[in-house]
DNA sequence: AAAAAGAACTGATAAATGTCATATTTTTAA
DNA sequence: TTAAAAATATGACATTTATCAGTTCTTTTT
């Protein structure tokens, strides 16, 4: 297993291509890597960071808990995604949990090596502010989608979303398999209701499931169904 | 109407602070100051951005049109703030509208000044990273509340929100006055449903009205509400 | 392999929210 | 100032979504 920053292929993903050698050694130096088990947490809501992760492989699901008792998993991030960015760029404690959708492997990265490089490299905090400005946008869209489409719309978009994002194995189920409860919390509705909307979709030809997997069988009338028709 | 940036307060609120004082000389230099009258565009979703907008009088909202045919507003900007970096930033189009809320005094800086200083003052640039980093929290929450809360409850949310933000006058009404539409808008609701519960709040003596004018009466028992009493 | 625990699912019903129609008030413009 | 237009308000009703109760299926543990 490889395991010099320099060398890692996750890299590319993500900001830390801005770096330069040196910075790049002193990260790869003082990182430390981990393996997370599914359903673990890599941090939670209101922890103080002292660092962020890189994800090298699996993915976490970045959630926050609402009064009402029920998690809203606000974004899931994958191979080559840093998470904990925000609170560290903001001397903040965390806003969001992250927990290990599957099994994982991360990088911690101490914050005296990310503060040093965006004091030091303009580039480097371009890279991440780019990035961010990013993430910002997704973030208006989802705020869009939540308030102005059906829990069917977000399902169905869902749905699309990880086969986008994901992929599917060979059997053409989504390549990420999220519980139904994982699933309601991502679109923001009660467990039961999207299971019952699952269930439509799957009557109705537009989906295939095994168990919890699903499979995307009509990508059309998801789509029609997404936008409103 | 002073006219250097160098000396103008609002720069205190928003990155620009952060800026040397030759870096400074340029933007004054470049940019031009603008009147936007209630109801009029800064920009337009979709439009590329040759700058941004520095808040110095008024309020815009930030919305983006959903598939259904209604805007979503996402974000009220007031004095200070600066509208568009993202777009500029990410060298994208814009992915919201401006739109002034009541007559707005605006700076329009070009890009170039912006994108010059990205590269060669890292603070700036943090700064700049900083700002859009809390940015991105408050969306976060946002998320949260829309598929979390019930409409009542990002009602009462929302007139706390614009106690807390813009003020009351002398006499007890919210400083800032949306429309009814305008508040359906902010909550992801419909209009009718916005004015009904408003008449709700009223009855239960939670708000006061005076035309579109409304007045906090019983904060308490608003916090309560967004609570989940 | 059996028992226990946890997901997934279904039905019945209640509550929340949207839609359409229409009346009233307020604002705008002629 | 008056007519027209736009915004606010309310009722009736349809639709969507949540809640609660219970069953079946899967996975985990012993």
């Amino acid at each position: 297993m490889e395991s010099r920053c320099e060398n890692c292929i996750v890299r590319q993903f993500n900001s830390l291509r801005a770096m330069s050698k040196d910075e790049l050694k002193q990260v790869s130096d003082s990182k430390t890597t981990k393996k997370v088990k599914k359903g673990e947490p890599l941090f939670e809501e209101g922890e103080k960071l002292n660092g962020v992760f890189c994800v090298r492989d699996g993915v976490s699901k970045l959630s926050k808990l609402s009064a009402n008792g029920k998690d809203q998993i606000v974004k899931l991030a994958t191979k080559g995604e840093v998470l904990g960015q925000r609170s560290v760029i903001a001397e903040e404690c965390t806003n969001l949990s992250a927990i290990a959708v599957n099994d994982m492997e991360v990088c911690f990265i101490p914050k005296e090596s990310i503060n040093n490089t965006l004091q030091k490299n303009p580039n480097f905090t371009l890279e991440v502010l780019r990035h961010m400005a990013h993430d910002l946008k997704e973030a208006d869209d989802v705020i869009v989608n939540m308030s102005q489409k059906t829990v069917k719309q977000r399902i169905a978009e869902a749905f699309l979303y990880l086969k986008n994002n994901f992929g599917e194995d060979d059997e053409g189920f989504l390549a990420l398999t999220l519980s139904r409860e994982d699933i309601s919390n991502v679109v923001g509705t009660a467990t039961e209701s999207a299971i019952r909307i699952i269930s439509e979709f799957k009557k109705k030809g537009l989906i295939h499931t095994s168990g919890k997997k699903v499979g995307i069988k009509n990508e059309r009338k998801l789509v029609e169904l997404v936008e409103g028709f």
